[in-house]
DNA sequence: CTTGCTCCTCTAGTAGCTGGAGGAGCTAAG
DNA sequence: CTTAGCTCCTCCAGCTACTAGAGGAGCAAG
């Protein structure tokens, strides 16, 4: 039973988390401080490497801190309802094609500044010209 | 010939650039500080808000600042080449497609965990399961 | 005992702003 | 003349999610 744990070095390799990383999301909150040796390092065991290869993953998905939060807590109560789950994950996908759309208007904007431009003189160049142009200021906070 | 020039709030609803954010853009030096009345405020003229606006449509593609810097420099020679702005607007194309398909898996990966989803408890989620779940840890450093 | 690795804490830096404190100018009404 | 209310001024802290570095200590092997 006498589980020796990891060291943050080996915790870090396990979760693909960086142990800097790792200490950054103790000092947030985002884990709670672990057991320490008698030489004053951290250690680790199980549960907390899969903490935070959990929060790696979520991260991976591009998840808030804060969402991750959220998440984690639901991971404590597993007889709760996996609504709000389902509420962050929504939310969140809702944001990532938002994005998507966004940047694809973006691309397709500069895909034609590019296409347009002759190589020329700066003076001609579409590029510059389609940014300074204000026939298309709209002032919209898009984005 | 007097211009009076604009005030910084003036500026700014003519640029479409926040006030807070011109003063940010003179301390990094993105714009020149401008001449100043007796009273210690700032006077912009025509020029200087075209600047701006410049900007804000740049920023608003998503160019980085830096890149900002040398679009900005190629329009005072407006006779170089404009082969560099070319460059930069192409670097940054790439860099926005990167992210469309990168943020595509991602959209797919969120869609399919909310989907699988049985809104049940949260032991059942397959949200909270696909992030726990070790089988997709490839510890891919990408994005 | 020394070398070399990991670990410790603390601080500051990254990008691109945003917001607040605390004060001064400017304009118009009372 | 004074007061109110607006904009403006400077300076500094905070945001996100880390990352990097200084300066020091534990620890294992040779």
């Amino acid at each position: 039973m006498a589980e020796r744990g990891f060291s943050i070095g080996e915790a870090s390799e396990r979760s693909g988390v960086k142990v800097t990383t790792i200490r950054f999301y103790e000092n947030i909150g985002l884990i709670s401080p672990p057991v320490r040796t008698s030489g004053n390092r951290r250690q680790y065991g199980e549960e907390e490497v899969d903490r935070l290869t959990f929060i790696r993953h979520a991260r991976e998905l591009g998840f808030e801190i804060d969402d991750i939060r959220g998440l984690l807590a639901m991971t404590e109560r597993p007889n709760a309802s996996c609504q709000e789950a389902d509420r962050i994950a929504r939310h969140h996908l809702k944001g990532v094609n938002h994005r998507i759309s966004q940047l694809t208007l973006l691309g397709k904007e500069l895909q034609r500044m590019i296409d347009e431009c002759g190589h020329g003189r700066v003076c001609d160049c579409r590029v510059i010209q389609t940014l300074a142009d204000h026939s298309h200021c709209q002032h919209h906070q898009s984005d």
